[in-house]
This record gives structure tokens, sequence and C-alpha cells, in this order.
DNA sequence: ATGCATGAGCC
DNA sequence: GCTCATGCATA
């Protein structure tokens, strides 16, 4: 009566996909942190474990919308076995540990951020050169400058603004 | 939950 | 050197 359409990119479903998901999620008891790494058990193609900040960003729309579209069966997929696994109360959730802590992380502070805010709503995408004139005057690391200006046009193009807009 | 970072792929 | 998907570290 209908023909198989796993495509469904109407940003509204997968907006009620990603509400849905999370609450059955937490009616299971599972964390973020689990199910990214259970993924990995569910033995997809060219799909292993995700991080929780990615199941995090699935959940509340911050990701781009292909990134979404692309997620969205494998944790659709991921939720049919729990949830069976559940019923059945055979199989139990799979739950990781795993502990190695390491990289360092730089802080933009506050006015430095607001500079760049500035910059960036009059150029988004500087020349190489501005932006280590930018780096100069705020006495940041070029690199750090360049990354900065990636992520922000990064999140310009996810499905929901998360932080200040 | 989110900030800064990495790496693969593209040009 | 950028975009894009993704993650460690941290607020």
């Amino acid at each position: 009566m209908s023909c198989i359409n796993d495509v469904e990119s109407d940003p509204r479903e997968l907006e009620a996909f990603a509400e849905r998901f999370k609450q059955r999620r937490i009616k299971l008891g599972v964390t973020q942190a689990d199910v990214g790494a259970a993924l990995a058990n569910l033995k997809i193609p060219g799909v292993g474990s995700l991080s929780q900040s990615t199941i995090c960003r699935f959940e509340s729309l911050t990701l781009s919308h292909n990134n979404m579209i692309a997620l969205k069966p494998v944790l659709q997929a991921w939720l049919e076995e729990a949830e069976a696994a559940y019923r059945e109360k055979n199989s139990k959730p799979e739950l990781f540990n795993g502990s190695e802590r390491k990289r360092k992380r730089t802080s933009i502070a506050a006015p430095e951020k607001r500079s760049l805010e500035a910059y960036f709503s009059i150029q988004p995408r500087p020349s190489s050169e501005k932006i280590a004139a930018i780096a100069e005057k705020l006495d940041l690391k070029k690199n750090v400058v360049r990354v900065w200006f990636c992520n922000q046009r990064q999140k310009q193009k996810r499905m929901k603004y998360s932080a200040v807009h």
C-alpha cells in the first residue's frame, strides 16, 4: 500500500524522531554515552561507535541536516534492538568502561570572543592575512583564530542554533 | 551541553 | 586551506 521510503528529509519528521528517541532512550535507562558505545554492537557495515557528544547533538538537533539524515537510521536501528532486548529481559544493555584522558583545550576569554564575533559579523571568511592580523591584535595563535572561524561557520549550518542567537 | 580541535576528503 | 563529521575536555 506504500512504497518503502527511508529518505525522509522533512525537518519536522527529524525533529519528532529526535525527541522520541531521547524520551525512549531515557525510559530504557541508557545514557548518551551508552548509546554511542552500543552502536558498534549493531554490526552495521561502516558504522562503529559514536561519542556522547554526537548523540547529544543528534537529540538537540545541533548537527547539520545531512548529518541528522545519515544518523537517523542507525539510531533508529539501535532503539528498536534496545527495546526488543528490554522486553525480553534477556540481553542487558551494553555498558562499557574506558578511562583515558589527555588533550588540552584552549580557552578564549570573553573580550576576545566578543571581538571575534564582531569580525565574523562583517567578514565570516577572512583571508589568511586578515586572520593573522586579527590573531595579532587579540594576542591569540593564528591557528586558534582560523579554527574559531571554521567552527563559527559550521555552527551557522546546524539545524538549530544552540547558544546565543 | 558545548568549546576548541582533528582528520579525511576536495580543490 | 576549507568543509564536514566527529570527539576530547570542560563548564
